[in-house]
DNA sequence: ACAAAAATTTGTAGCGCTACAATATTGCTA
DNA sequence: TAGCAATATTGTAGCGCTACAAATTTTTGT
């Protein structure tokens, strides 16, 4: 082993453990690597010298030997708002149970995320698990000519690799129609815009189509960024009351940009849903516990982070390759 | 190129790039590493050619040669609750204007953490950044063998490598001593368990102090789990009430379980702060929205996910290395 | 025009591990 | 005991890139 290396574990490699256990450094190899190919007693004294050595094998090298990996890579838009909660836990879940890692990076806008996808496939990941965009122009072409296996999900159509998520439009129209027969005829909507907010995209017209079929206006809309946090809530609610006082129903497109907008209703001594009732979208947590409960549609989360995972791993397979979920409309208090 | 090889971006090596390009793949090494050793001219060939067959340096082969990696490494317990959305901001802040990439894996329990380190050291990563504890018990001397940069944030005296964070005890106090500045006799401390939870470990002897220095009961105590929704205030509001009807003030860990408490007292048709003041921690966005706004302790997080990098990053300075960082008590209307 | 210095390009050996093949050891049967 | 098959261990070449050194080309000065 030269001076050059930095990287060993504590500066060690399968040679010093081959040395210190009286093996040939491929028998170290396969006592991590094919443990079954290792006679138990073989296999104890490797092991026994790597955990007092604080050995650990070397990924890199490892990876660049093998050709293969054992890591997925997920990029997601931002951690402010639990929004990826569900979905993580799913990834998680499903990477644990296939044997791979998953490792996460955060890139707010598409340049960033253009950026740490380029870090990902230079890390030779197994596949990377994106969010709907709006992406940068080159993100696609960039991902299909790398071959790495990809699934986005909330996409939609446009999906970068494969597809994950649920009918938007139809769970749109699923709130809209409940909204409409709770007798609401003054109904804002909130769209949204900015890194991540893509996958809101397919909410409006499915909101319009219903409006105009029950003889309703669609004109009350507002839009608010997808990073934006409970304050966001408040500024749409003046917004929508300024355009219209008659306000009946506001439909949020989060649960929390619905509970920001609950707080200035009780603020302004407004009863929710009385005066004005107020719909959310994601089944976060909060709208569980918020007084009032939050009218919501549940989205499945932690499914769409599963199946996005399976779709990875299973990357090969090439069959159709979209993946439909469920959603569902979680009534309660608010609306 | 052997086929072996499933790892190159689009199958492509360095050498296709310089064959392509006519020049060796040193060149193209070099315009990848280090572009000023390159004259412009040929630098823009082998760029062109790079781009156009969506070539990316495989960065395990680099990292692997080099000997150096520009990859920082974190582990969160949790995004559940938005809790590390500052940290992580402050954290890739640094990491990229130093030139690094972060990734980030969750890790809910110790043995998930050690498994995490396990990756990341696996990969060789420049530093790693924790959360405070529980830590397995093998943690601390498995990365203290490797040999790479260490921190970790809120771990107080007991961190692993290089700590950082605030005086927990202090700003503890602070609280305390507003509570019962504003009149509060009854007041009941909640504290926290579970993965991650080491972190809130030095706030109760400080709220006991305060109590037993201004002659006041301190035992009533309730314990969530870090990892808790907005469902533990309410939880815990329910069994204050239980052991103690006269309560009048409540000290949270977190603005989620004060935001869950307030929601419980409006169900109780409560007011805060009249009947019951309320107090928070962490200076989480709905602190500043919720209807009342909360009255919190902000722990410039952002700044302490800033300062872990460049601990991480300059770690072989080797001066002191721990490093304090400010809190603030936030004062608005619940408490 | 020539020589020296500077800039640019290229060659070599090796980073730590492993797929595949070769060799050595062990266990069983006749 | 010898031979064969099965199991365990080891050897080889190379994965894609790069630190460092060597070779080549270009630029500058006289």
């Amino acid at each position: 082993m030269s001076e050059k290396s930095k990287f060993a574990s504590g500066k060690l490699t399968m040679q010093d453990i081959a040395r210190a256990a009286g093996v040939s450094p491929m028998t170290v190899s396969n006592c991590f690597r094919y443990p079954d190919r290792v006679r138990e007693k073989t296999r104890m004294a490797v092991m026994k010298v790597a955990v007092e050595l604080g050995y650990v094998p070397n990924l890199s090298a490892g990876l660049l030997a093998a050709g293969t990996s054992r890591v997925i890579g997920a990029v997601l838009p931002s951690i402010r708002n639990s929004s990826f909660f569900g979905y993580v836990a799913g990834l998680r879940q499903e990477t644990t149970e296939r044997g791979h890692e998953l490792i996460t990076m955060i890139a707010e806008t598409p340049e960033e995320e253009l950026a740490a996808a380029q870090t990902l496939l230079g890390l030779r990941v197994a596949g990377i698990a994106l969010v709907a965009g709006p992406h940068s122009v080159d993100l696609r072409s960039f991902l299909e000519l790398s071959g790495t296996p990809v699934a986005e999900s909330w996409g939609g159509e446009n999906a970068v690799g494969k597809a994950v998520g649920y009918d938007v439009g139809a769970a749109s129209r699923v709130l809209t129609r409940h909204l409409i027969e709770q007798g609401h005829r003054q109904i804002g909507f909130v769209q949204v815009s900015g890194g991540g907010g893509l996958r809101y995209s397919m909410r409006l017209p499915a909101f319009r189509q219903e409006m105009f079929a029950a003889g309703l206006s669609d004109s009350l809309v507002l839009t608010v960024r997808a990073a934006d946090g409970f304050a966001s809530g408040r500024r749409i609610l003046d917004e929508f009351l300024a355009l219209q006082p008659k306000l009946d129903a506001v439909l949020c497109p989060t649960d929390v940009v619905a509970a920001g907008a609950v707080f200035e209703c009780q603020r302004r001594g407004l009863s929710v849903p009385g005066d004005i009732a107020i719909s959310g979208w994601g089944d976060y947590d909060i709208g569980r516990e918020l007084s009032p409960t939050l009218t919501t549609i549940s989205p499945f989360s932690h499914e769409i982070g599963v199946n996005a995972a399976r779709l990875l791993i299973d990357g090969d397979t090439g069959t159709a390759g979209n993946l439909t979920t469920p959603f569902s409309l979680e009534l309660r208090e608010s609306a």
